[in-house]
This record gives C-alpha cells, structure tokens and sequence, in this order.
RNA sequence: AGGACGGUAGCUCAGCGGGAGAGCACUAUCUUGACAGGGUAGGGGUCAUGGGUUCGAACCCCAUCCGUCCUACCA
C-alpha cells in the first residue's frame, strides 16, 4: 500500500454526491467548493483497521503509552458526553501514536448491572412478561441478547466517531477473564476480612427490589408534611409528642428517644409507653443523638427503617420491627394495614391516627428524600443480610499513596479534594444486589449446616466444607465492583506473567467526567493499590459535562439530548470532535450550541479549500522533489517559522492537556497565517514566471500543508487523511506519520523581521484605504519612505508582493523620493507610507484623519511614559518589562513626530 | 450546614499579575482565478460589588451579592 502518491488524477472524495447539488463549483476543474465528509470517513476508517494501524506491540523497541476506554453500557446508544470523553482519548492516542510511542488504547464495555436489567425488563414488560416468568437461565439469555445487539451498536458509532482503538484486546466486564479477576477479588478479600455479610439498614429500590450502595441514591427536595403523634404513657400520666415525616413506619417503632440532659423528659426516663394502634409497649430511652432544640424534642425510634434509629437500637438493644417486604408492601408486622402499598398505608394510617386523636397537627415541611439513580423509585432505608466491602483498610492506603506524593495526578488539580474528601469519609460498601444480571457471588451455603463458603468456584467450595449440600448465593455483585478492576484485570491481571500487564500497565492516563469520581475512579485506584501494589494510571483527567444550549443537563425527560450520529450524519465527524475536544476548558462544563459545530465544519471546509488551492498549484511535483532548503522567499521563511512554533505550541499544550488552547493555536495558524497570508503571498511566486521561486514555494507549500494536516490529525483524522493521501506524501497512511517537531534549521530570523514590516505596510494601506473609501479594487500610486537602507532593502526586495496587496498603479521606493501635491500616510515601524489621493480625498478631511491618530499616539505614549516615571515601577520591575517599555515610548514617540510633521506638510 | 465552580462585548466563552480577546451576531464594503460555510475594514466591555496586597490587578487575598453543582443532613 505503500507509494509516493504524487497529485493523483483521483478526485478528492466528497465531491461525488454532492457535486450535482453544489452550484458554487469551480468550473474548470469540477471540484467542489465544500468538504463532504461522508465518502472519506467510512473509507479511511475501514483503511485503518483492515491495516490494522491502531494495533499495540508493533514497535516492541518503542515506550508504551496506553489508555482504557471508560466502558460504556451496554443499555443503548452513546450519547453526545461519550463522544467528548472519546475523542479526548481519541487525540492523545493519536498524537502519541505519531510521536513513535507503541500506543494502545483498550476498549471494551459495561454489563451495567442494574440500568441494563431495568431496560431488558422494561421491554419484557410491555411484552407483558416478567423476569420471573422467565425464570433465571431464560431471562439472562434474553439480556445477553439485548448486549450483543447493543455492543454492534456502539462498535458502529465508534467508527462513526474514528476512534483508533484496538479491537483485538476488546474486554466485556462479563466476560471469562473479567469474571475471574472479579471472583479472585472476593475470595481475596473475604480472606483479608475485609468482605463481610451482615444485617444492616441498607438502600432499598423497592421497584427494583434490589440494595444499592450509597452513592446510587439521589437525594432531591420534596414538599412533605411533618406529622405530630402524641404517643400516651402507660401509667396514664400523660403523653410524649414526637414528630415524623413518615407516619406509616410507627408501626415499627420500639422505642421514644430524647436528650438525657432535657430537662422536660427527665421524669419520663425509663417509662413505658404505649404504641397507638398496635398497642405494642415501648420504652422511653436517653441518647445524646437527639437534637433538643429540634421540634418536641422528642424522637420515635424505628430501627428497622432508619439508619440512625438503628444505631440508637443497637446501643439501647431494641428490637428491630421491620413493617415491609422487599417490594415496599406493609407486612404482616403492620397489622391491620397488611398487604397495602407504604404510600396507601401512609394515608391508611394518618386518618386513622386522626380519628384516635393521636394526630395533633400536620405541618408543611420540605426536606431531601433519597432517590433510586436507576429506576426513580423513592429509596426505602431497609434492614437486610446484604454483603459489604470494609472501606477503612482499603481507603488508609490509598490515602497515604496520594500523601506521600506517589498517587494519581488529578488534572485539574481540584478535583484531587473531591477525591480525598470522599475516601477520607467513606463507609463501608453494600456489593451485594438482589439481580440477576451481573457476576454472581462466589459464595455458597450449605443447606444442612447453614455455613458460608467463599470460593473461586463450587468445586473448590465444596473441596473445602467437604459437603455436597452446597448452594450458591442469589445475588450478584455491583456493576462498580468490577468496574474498579478495569485497567488492571483487562490486561490479564491476575495472572501477573501477562506480558500486556507488565507492558501497559499502570495506564498513562484514564480520561472520565467528574460525575463518576466516587463511583469510579476513587474504587479503581484503592483497588489497585491494593491487588496491584500500584496506581492504576498516572493522570487522571478530569472534563465536564455536555448541556444543553441553555446550560441544562441532558435528560430523557426533557428530550433536550444530543444524537452524535446525526450531528456526524449533518456536519461530519470531524467538525463534531474538534469542535466537543477544542470547546471545553479544564473541568468546565460545555454548553452544547449548534452553531458551534457550524463554525468547526467551516473550519474543516477551510482547510479543504487551502487544499484545494495547493493541489491546484502541485501539478507535477512529487514527494521527491520537495526542497525547503536554499533560496526561499520571505514568505516561505516565514510560514516555516510560524509552523515551527505552532508545532512546539501544540505539542506542549497537548501534553498539558489543554485542548482548547490547542484548538485556538491551530485555528489561528491555519485561518490567519496559512490561509489569509502565506497562501495570498504564495501566489505571487506561484502565478509568477520565476521558475525557482516558483518551485520553491511549491515545495514549502507542499512541506506546510502536510505539516499541518498532522498537526490537525489528532483533532479532524478523516478530513487530514483524506487530503494528505492527495498530497505528495511519503508513508501509507497519516496516522503513522512522524509528529511534527520544532526544527532549528528551519528558522530565519532576518526573513521574519523582514515580514513583519512587510505585514505592517500592508495592513496601514488597506486601512487608510477603508477609511477613506478607496476599495481594493480601485488601483492607487504608493510611495514609501524607508528609515534606512536596511529597511529600504527590504522593501525593494519585496516591492512585488507590496503592490499587489496594496494594488499599487505605480510604486516607488527611497530613502527620500519626492512626494509632490497632496497625499494620504501612515507611519509603520521604520518607514512610512504615502498614497497621493489628492483627487479622490479633502485635505482637511487627511488632516482631521491624521490628528486622531496623533490622538491615539498620544495617549499610547503618555500611558508608557507615566509608568517609566514611576519610581517604583523602574525600581522593582524586571528589567525585561521595562526594556519593551521603553521600545514602546521610543516607537510611539517617532511614529507621533512623523505623523505631526505630516500635518504640518499638508498645512503648508 | 460544609465544599467546589462560575459571574469579562448582544450571545457563547477564552485569558488568570505587565498595552481588554475569539467565534457568532451587528455595521460598511468586495462575487479579486482555494473558499460567500469566503475577503477587507469597523462599532461594541467602569472584566458582579466593596476593601486589601503590589511599582502595576480582569487576574492574588478578604468580604458581600447573584448563579450552578457536590457532600452531609433534625426525626
């Protein structure tokens, strides 16, 4: 595939479908006017993996840099935030591909335990089937169906987006090898007791009928009432009011707390009280967590649905009333309101509270209620058996690894307080969820003894109790449980002699949103301290989210979300991905505007027309005949040396991170240097009849623009690839082609001082001109007055390009030529400019021009001078600051003298 | 309650110690042989408010106001 592909006769893609509907083509060679993406980015992107380009391991000799792809759920379509944390991978795999690294960059997918169940039992239910129709075995066929179909969907948008992944080391967190690391997790951790079973008050989704840890509830504000109850003491002697925001569980109350110091209750200490409507006999206790200014200072205690009512349980050694079932259904425990849904009987039992007078008042009351993240179900704090992950020990060592300097670098830096804010307060984790969907808990129960035995597999389990009457747990594992072994356990881990775990790991960097810190990366990196003795990456980089136009979160509910495949299908690939990657600022959130995306596809077509321009003008020159060595012209000198700094530019800033810094330096450099001055320079050589030049600037032509497409590929690879397989090229493809780097050989300092005045020259022309109205169209006489020789030498040298951007009928040049009648001027830097104009323009008119711009000089030249008289400025101010003030007063000095001198002239 | 982030041109946002920037929108002008999804020129901002540090503050510090989010919640 390899080939010197000179300017071939094949017609850049894009312009087949859209050539009949484009009315803006250029008529003599048929090529259209705009970039269609559509053609190019299919056909490069099966170009890349049938070459298998995007492979690890190819360059055994070079260093490894790798990145694991979050994986994305298998529960449907990727969403616009996907595209933003892919195509920032995307680009730093790339570039790093190009820099000669041996790059690999995994990708893989997320059974997303409980958000996929809820999905395939969604679209079961409008079956009007449940999973326990189906049963276990059946349901899970069905769901693995639902993950083949959506794992086909979103391989097909990562093409769409151009993703340089390595499909040959693709992982699922189900899959064979994840499922053992995940198993060998549990048994290493229930060996270091550190995996526990226990009956808490855990997070119960009563619509899943599942646990969820903490960090899988959402907590919003809801207008409720706050319910009075006046609870009767048994001896008669009066009654004890508390408050609830949740009548129906008084039903499991076994006790009434207050304050051992308040003095309102010290009497009642000790004393019975009786339960309304069930009648149950309760103690009122004395403990410190109640609040004595709160309400009536007196509390109901329901250990069984409440978290910190359990811990007053558990020191007072209460009974704990559970009054549910799993499906939020009041149970037999809740006597007369048996089988009613906890809603219904809430309203069951106000009335009926009501009526015995034990109501006292109802008020208003707004407070957080915990949500289900998954299905929106209100959470029920709920006393179970569930299994958990002690956090302390895990958390102390990851603690101490970012303490002691050897942790994770967090870009942006403040995000590393979130972190540790988190995992210096964590408690302990629920992993056990009552699904079906999800890696199932290696733990096994005998049925005769009751034991636990917690094995890589039954046969171990049963080697181990030596009993055959074994049963394995229900449950499944959270979905985070796996996740967090992700860098690791996808590179072969536990089998510590795979030569990818040695290679790739730890991770250069791990790219992700900051909405999933705690539930991600914080687990990641002490899992990985702790199985793997090390940090699972060395950066993390954090980015925001993607909102709506008007700064909302997307949501299903609102429908504002954004569909990449048709932004791609509309604008193309490439204008999406710069335009999400060169967008954001570090950590910020992104508001996401159409218009946005507009003016990167106008970027793209930008870059499609310079390119257009150059093909048009490479006829007949190969890779081989490119030269950038010898006699170039000012502006070939120039444009090398603008390339050269944007390549070190970028490549630092790439480094650093900073996409959107990034994207403004490319953008500039192409539209502004490129496009608006080197290529308007180029012409003249180019159209002109001096063969040398002429070749020479073909050349440099030649040499920038591929150039630059690298500098670019990382950001838009389809469009870059599309036009540097038309440009003399050497190499199969641009994804392998070497990373631009700042050459010392290019620079030449005389050529770009020389540019500089030539720049300033024509842009006071093409002022005076506007200002004026003298259209460039309209040709005028130019006379300049050069400083000295040197400038004028330069000015001669380059009289050609001076006249054709200031469209000069007759151009002369010296150190003092005659000017004679009246004419318009300017003053640049080391000469100044005259237009006679005296037919076209009013003396007073010139004059009145001239004295605002001596105006402006001087209020330049007194802003510089008040801060060189200051005293303390000269004194403490670096002396580089004030060299380039005094430049500016001596500059801005001469300049007024000239313009005043002028004025005087014309006066006179 | 604690914490984080933000308040800069009409809009969306960069800049984060040394002359206020970009894109879009707006005004004027140009169909010049890469590009009208374009060229050229222009208007528009007491950089939220009040103090402080500094020779110098949009930028650093403190306070206040407004907005967004996170964490923890008193029944």
């Amino acid at each position: 595939m390899a080939e010197h592909n000179n300017n071939s006769s094949e017609e850049l893609s894009g312009q087949q479908d859209s050539a009949a509907e484009n009315a803006a083509q250029d008529s003599k060679n048929g090529m259209p006017t705009t970039y269609d993406p559509k053609a190019a980015e299919d056909k490069w992107y099966r170009y890349w993996i049938e070459n298998e380009f995007f492979k690890a391991g190819l360059r055994p000799e070079a260093e490894p840099y790798s990145i694991v792809i979050p994986p994305p759920n298998v529960t449907g379509m990727l969403h616009i935030g996907h595209t933003l944390v892919n195509t920032l991978q995307d680009i730093l795999i790339r570039t790093k591909r190009m820099q000669g690294y041996d790059t690999l960059w995994l990708p893989g997918t997320d059974h997303a335990g409980i958000a996929t169940q809820t999905r395939v039992e969604q679209k079961l239910r409008e079956q009007g089937i449940s999973r326990y129709d189906l049963g276990r075995e059946k349901f899970l066929e069905q769901v693995w169906e639902w993950k083949e179909q959506y794992a086909e969907v979103i391989h097909e948008q990562w093409a769409k987006m151009g993703l340089s992944l390595d499909y040959s080391r693709e992982r699922f967190t189900l899959d064979e090898g994840m499922s053992h690391a995940v198993r060998h997790v549990f048994v290493k951790l229930y060996e270091k007791g550190l995996i526990y079973r226990g009956k808490r008050i855990i997070n119960w989704d009563p619509a899943a009928r599942t646990a969820l840890s903490d960090i899988e509830v959402e907590y919003k504000e809801v207008n409720g009432h706050l319910y009075h109850l006046r609870y009767p003491l048994k001896d008669g002697s009066g009654y004890i009011t508390v408050a609830t925001t949740r009548p129906e569980t008084m039903l499991g109350d076994t006790a009434v707390a207050v304050h051992p110091e308040d003095e309102r209750y010290t009497d009642m200490i000790g004393k019975t009280l009786i339960l309304p409507i069930i009648g149950r006999e309760i103690p009122v206790i004395a403990d410190e967590y109640v609040d004595k200014e709160f309400g009536s200072g007196a509390v109901k205690i329901t250990p069984a649905h409440d978290p910190n009512d359990f811990e007053v349980g558990l020191r007072h050694d209460l009974p704990q009333i559970n009054v549910m079932d799993e499906s939020g259904t009041m149970n037999a425990e809740a006597g007369p309101y048996q089988g009613q849904d906890r809603s219904d009987a809430r309203k069951a039992i106000t009335a009926d509270l009501k009526e015995q007078g034990v109501l006292v008042s109802i008020e208003d009351h707004v407070h957080q209620v915990g949500h289900s993240e998954r299905s929106g179900a209100v959470i029920e704090p709920y006393l179970s058996t569930q299994w958990f992950v002690k956090m302390q020990p895990l958390a102390e060592e990851a603690i101490n690894a970012q303490k002691d300097g050897t942790g994770v670098n967090f870009v942006p830096e403040r995000f590393e307080k979130t972190y540790m804010n988190w995992i210096e307060n964590v408690r302990d984790w629920c992993i056990s969820r009552q699904l079906w969907w999800g890696h199932r808990i290696p733990a096994w129960y005998s049925e005769s003894t009751g034991e636990v035995f917690v094995a890589m597999s039954e046969e171990e389990a049963q080697a181990a109790s030596g009993l055959n009457d074994l049963k394995q747990d229900e449950d499944v594992l959270d979905t985070w449980f796996s996740s967090n072994l992700w860098p690791f356990a996808t590179l072969g881990w536990p089998d510590e002699t795979s030569s990818d775990l040695a290679r790739y790991f730890p991770n250069n960097v791990l790219v992700t949103g900051y909405d999933i810190i705690y539930f991600w990366v914080a687990r990641m990196i002490f899992s990985s301290q702790e199985f793997t003795g090390k940090k699972p990456f060395k950066d993390v980089l954090i980015h925001g989210l993607v909102r709506d136009a008007e700064g909302r979160k997307m949501s299903k509910s609102l429908g504002n979300g954004i569909d990449p495949l048709e932004v791609i299908e509309k604008y193309g690939a490439d204008a999406l991905r710069y335009m999400i990657s060169t967008g954001i600022t570090a950590g910020q959130d992104l508001r996401f505007r159409i218009e946005k995306v507009e003016q990167a596809r106008n970027f793209a077509n930008k870059i499609w027309n310079a390119s257009r321009f150059a093909l048009m003008n490479l006829e007949g020159v190969s890779f081989e005949d490119i030269d950038i060595t010898g006699d170039l012209s000012t502006a070939d000198h120039w444009i090398l040396h603008r390339l050269n700094e944007t390549s070190r530019e970028i490549t630092r800033l790439i480094d650093a991170y900073e996409y959107g810094e990034t994207g403004r330096v490319l953008y500039n450099f192409i539209w502004d240097d490129l496009c608006d001055w080197y290529i308007e320079f180029a012409k003249l050589n180019l159209y002109g009849t001096n063969e040398a030049a002429k070749s020479k600037t073909q050349s440099v032509l030649a040499y920038t623009l591929d150039r630059t497409l690298r500098l670019i590929h990382p950001f838009m690879p389809f469009i870059s690839e599309e036009i540097w397989q038309h440009l003399p090229h050497e190499g199969e493809t641009i994804t392998l082609a070497a990373w631009p780097e700042y050459e010392q050989a290019l620079e030449n300092a005389e050529a770009v001082a020389e540019m500089n005045i030539l720049m300033d020259i024509i842009r006071a022309v093409r002022n005076i001109r506007a200002e004026v109205n003298v259209p460039m169209s309209k040709k005028v006489d130019l006379i300049i007055k050069a400083g000295n020789e040197d400038i004028l030498g330069i000015i001669q040298r380059n009289d050609n390009y001076i006249s054709r951007f200031c469209n000069t009928s007759s151009f002369a040049a010296g150190l003092n030529p005659v000017t004679e009648g009246k004419v318009m001027s300017a003053v640049v830097t080391g000469a100044e400019l005259l237009l006679p104009l005296s037919g076209l323009i009013d003396i007073d008119q010139e004059i009145a021009r001239l004295e605002k711009e001596v105006q402006t000089l001087n209020s330049e030249v007194e802003r510089v001078e008040k801060k060189l008289s200051n005293q303390g400025f000269v004194a403490k101010a670096p002396a580089k600051v004030i060299e380039e003030e005094r430049a500016k007063q001596a500059d801005y000095s001469a300049k007024r003298e000239k313009v005043l001198a002028r004025i005087a002239e014309l006066r006179g």
